[in-house]
DNA sequence: TCGATAGTTCGACATATATCGAAATATAAT
DNA sequence: ATTATATTTCGATATATGTCGAACTATCGA
């Protein structure tokens, strides 16, 4: 038996399992923060801050195969989109579950 | 080495793998829903809802060890309160950690 | 003091997770 | 075509987690 409420609980539950390992919340930090919401690349050629796989792997220290594997469980929870440019994968944080996770917590699931 | 930032990462790590799991979810939404915030013991006497580890666990269809283990869980990562109250110890969602969190996703981490 | 009720702790088990390095794949540049 | 760069997949390993039932502890009421 499953019903709507329930299925957004587990939905929630596993956008929070994705963001509780310590190396991928800060990859979502780091995305949040480089990156212009909603922006396709989110790249900045002056500063050349980017997001993608590889520069997440500079930035914080994980190596590729590490950072592929979070990259993954954050757009497999619908946290984060990706794009590829020539060689690159681009990451930016989805700017709509953002807004629905500050709301959950101001009014939970009735 | 560690810093404030990563120490604040962490500890939101933490909250999160709280929340990670759907029966402690589950928990977490019915004291939201149930309890008044900040009210100790959050009891209502004409409803009989009320907040206590049996109760959670007659609601919920959980077993009181897993019910025992998981309110634990949601104590150390500060989502809860306890406090016993005779042969029950009733629980309540700390109303300023629900706004941390709202926060949290309003501002993320600079 | 004894029995009932509420909750915790323990031990066991199955399952999931994080991480790495090596090998494989995809794209671009020469 | 070959090489270089970027990312993914795979296999291994160590560690953590969720769940249960049984045994234990705490509090209340008669």
């Amino acid at each position: 038996m499953s019903n709507y409420r329930d299925d957004q609980i587990k939905h929630f539950a596993d956008v929070f399992k994705a963001l509780s390992n310590h190396n991928r919340l800060r990859m979502f930090l780091h995305l949040v923060t480089c990156c212009v919401p909603g922006t396709v690349g989110s790249f900045d050629a002056e500063t050349g801050v980017s997001a993608c796989v590889g520069d997440l792997g500079r930035d914080l220290e994980i190596v590729p195969s590490t950072v592929s594997h979070h990259i993954k469980e954050l757009h497999r929870a619908g946290l984060i989109r990706m794009e590829r440019r020539g060689q690159k994968i681009e990451c930016w944080v989805d700017p709509v579950i953002l807004r629905g996770l500050a709301r959950f917590f101001q009014e939970p699931l009735k």
